[in-house]
DNA sequence: AAAATAATTTAGCTATATCTAAATAAATAT
DNA sequence: ATATTTATTTAGATATAGCTAAATTATTTT
């Protein structure tokens, strides 16, 4: 049984939003996360439900179904694959890329996706740091702690934001952050929590504690 | 003033069947080329003469604008593009192709078309050979003859079909031929029009008038 | 030129995905 | 425990894209 372009996507809203640790998503949580009216997810729902990717009870939210999170997973892993390919092979800016990957990532072909992870050598993350399950939905997180809460002299590399934000990224690409640069924790302000950070060895960098809140660092 | 995915593939459709000479385009041509039914086709043709991209006479047929023509190309740029995308860089056939580039081709994103462009090295042909149009939908085609049409002793180099359906593909890979294979005509039969042919200076390689008429060479 | 046939369009239906407005259920406050 | 507020669902629209069956127009045959 096949999901529609707009199942998908709400499949996916739904996923993510489950994975904030509620017990059940409401109505309301998805109609904000995917920009639509709550009727229209009342009405959603109910088709994902007879789908049987979700759990359906009127009035009292929704639950992911296994299979429901086996298929949300194959959504997210060729948008994380096609965001790679984007900016390893056709040089998108990070900041670009995730408009076009949430139309590439509905394209339905088994074959292509298991050629585009090969040609780009399976990758593990994606260009935000964020982790690419495998075929079987399969997920290899790695531990990281936001940036604000590292000590003093603590080294680590950027992995990954929380506000992927295009304003955000444009910020961070600007002041000369980006994933995979490797950080150092020159200074800490008890005052405001604001950091002074130590990019690439080179350049000093101040952030506030909100900025720094944002950075996801794998310590080393 | 945008199309949606299946105006798209209509306004492709009837420039295809434009391309075939005929002063005018029928509904049931449309119909028989999209395979559907000849009521929708009445249905759609009306919306496109909305939007101007084609000239729509009730009961009399429809002709292309020059508006349509361009967005026509647009789209099979975009398809060919991607055809040579999966063949050069996923290694896809070149008969496993066509149904995938048919769901990558009405991604929107002019960026995207001009990196990938610009990625695969601004190829002229996709790998069956049929022109790239450009950016202005402007198309350098070949002098090409069918290969059946070719006289003994001369040689050339397989640039296209004219029948790509994934069946005779097949038979063409599994003969050994293929778009860019070095030719030579060894001999042709006068009883039934079947010919005998070196390819790349190794393989012979017997076919029939008809096989013959549905490969189109590049003579040299 | 009338009749028969073929091509095309219209009308009315289905399904998806959205919306607004009204109705109803659940949660909260008094 | 009743009233108010908030959340959610239902009912009834709209738009796209398809279908069948009936109606209409154009073409061909006699």
């Amino acid at each position: 049984m096949n999901l529609t372009t707009a199942e998908e996507n709400y499949l996916k809203a739904i996923y993510h939003l489950s994975e904030e640790g509620k017990k059940s998503v409401s109505t309301n949580d998805v109609a904000a996360e995917m920009n639509t009216k709550p009727a229209s997810v009342s009405d959603m729902l109910r088709k994902l439900g007879e789908k049987e990717v979700i759990q359906y009870r009127k009035y009292y939210g929704v639950h992911i179904t296994e299979e429901g999170k086996r298929r949300a997973l194959q959504t997210i892993r060729k948008h994380r694959l096609w965001e790679v390919f984007l900016v390893e092979k056709l040089n998108f800016a990070w900041d670009e890329v995730h408009e076009v990957a949430e139309e590439l990532e509905h394209i339905q072909s088994p074959l292509l996706i298991q050629r585009l992870d090969a040609f780009l050598n399976f990758p593990k993350f994606d260009p935000h740091g964020d982790p690419i399950p495998d075929e079987y939905g399969d997920v290899r997180s790695r531990p990281r702690i936001p940036l604000n809460e590292m000590e003093v002299d603590q080294s680590g590399q950027i992995v990954a934001v929380k506000d992927s934000s295009a304003a955000f990224l444009r910020y961070l690409d600007k002041v000369g952050a980006y994933i995979g640069a490797r950080i150092k924790v020159l200074d800490k302000v008890e005052f405001d929590g604001s950091l002074e950070i130590l990019v690439d060895q080179k350049k000093t960098l101040f952030m506030s504690k909100d900025v720094g809140s944002n950075i996801l660092v794998l310590q080393s």
